[in-house]
DNA sequence: GTCGAGGGCTGATATAGTTTAGGCTGGAAG
DNA sequence: CTTCCAGCCTAAACTATATCAGCCCTCGAC
């Protein structure tokens, strides 16, 4: 199995032969979740840390009207609450969306590997991109018109598949209903329904049976205003060759 | 001077009488900046850390529309840009509201004051506190209502203003734009106008030359929603002293 | 093969928020 | 004392998005 959490902690700087045999080994362990699923809820206390290694989860909350935000993607390769060390309590949930499978890792297990100072500076990098990605979804919702919304939610995760080898050209997987991208970009399901078709009328985008295709990349990152320096990848030519 | 930045970690928990020693040293070469200034400007590489002693700034990023999205607020005792150790570039602008005063820390000086383990931890807790709030205002701007909007930011201000003594009851100094406080809802200014005046009307809040009065505390947080949990303020029942 | 449910799609109507434009006020500058 | 300007406030027309309600597929369970 391809190693998704190397690929992307390459994206910042290669590892040392032996750190990517102590990633491997810290994977073995993986166990499928379902749809839907509840990994940690808000209120709790978590013990280990989740690293997603197959499928879609989210970061979200629900208010009391109903209304849901979700408030990041994490797909293979991302950590889902390296915070665990120092707060107690979790101030959001955190729940599948496709089917996932996900690798719980001891605190124990990380400070491990926090020892190893490439693992432990690609980790803080980790987690800065995650927080450079939130601002960027703040600015998304906040500042942009929903079609651009939405067109540019679609190209950020088409970089960040393909740093972890999970697009094929410009075509992706995304097991998202789209109630959920509704959720996420704060629109109405109906809204997003006719976004979908305006970015597919206007030749952007192919989308179906969660199959993802976007015909014209450089059309749809102008159009939505994209620009990729919140994801701090190094300017490398291509992906480490165990990505492909 | 009162030390806001103990003041804000104390929130945390309390720290050893040398590490408050060692935090006032490094409050010693402060210097004033005008308001409306850029602190850093996105693209460039900073060098020190900016902690702001007195005034408001902010991040932000603005789009080619010319429409500006603000990400944070940055108020006394805050680290504007704790990850210039991992990240080259910077990916958004800090830039000041109302005139501030400001230290340039260096590298060296913070690796220095990492050594302390209970300020490290404490750093370590500022950072995840400001991603939390983040996501909070991700919520706010993507699932409430704009009334809500402005309610919910004006009850966190409140809060992590009380933290760093700058209070004094329900009332503290707003020294903010309505077209800024629009940049930071996702609204326009000319609402923001309209939703202050009803905030008044309903007897929630009064403010009058940049100074807020929050008339109604509990009443405003049950309207907004206000869940303080994400500030992850230890449970306390009053400041230390030094920050009254 | 039928049934049922979830997801995608559609149209009509309602509303929140934007845009534009203009007037008012109070304080800073001359 | 006047002028000027930024910030605040208001009004009216407009538009983007929400709401509501319902239809139609598809696919898996039975």
């Amino acid at each position: 199995m391809v190693n998704r959490l190397t690929c992307k902690l390459e994206a910042f700087g290669p590892l040392p032969e032996a750190d990517r045999f102590l990633l491997d080994e810290v994977i073995r362990s993986a166990q499928a979740v379902g749809p839907r699923t509840d990994l940690i809820r808000e209120g709790q206390t978590p013990s280990d840390v989740n690293l997603i290694l197959e499928g879609f989860a989210c970061r979200y909350k629900v208010l009391p009207t109903g209304r849901r935000q979700i408030m990041a993607y994490l797909v293979p390769g991302d950590f889902c609450d390296l915070h665990v060390f120092i707060l107690k309590t979790m101030d959001h949930g955190i729940a599948t969306l496709s089917a996932c499978t996900v690798v719980k890792i001891s605190r124990a297990r990380i400070l491990e590997l926090m020892e190893r100072p490439a693992i432990a500076k690609a980790f803080w990098w980790a987690a800065l991109v995650d927080e450079a990605t939130l601002r960027e979804w703040l600015v998304n919702v906040g500042a942009r018109k929903a079609e651009q919304r939405v067109a540019h939610l679609l190209c950020e995760l088409l970089l960040r598949l393909r740093t972890v080898g999970l697009t094929t050209g410009n075509q992706y997987e995304l097991p998202i209903t789209q109630a959920e991208l509704a959720d996420t970009v704060g629109l109405t399901g109906v809204h997003v329904n006719r976004i979908l078709q305006r970015l597919r009328a206007d030749g952007l985008i192919t989308l179906r049976s969660k199959n993802l295709v976007i015909l014209d990349e450089e059309r749809l990152k102008a159009f939505s205003n994209f620009n990729p320096n919140y994801l701090h990848l190094a300017e490398q030519d291509g992906l480490p060759e165990q990505c492909l």
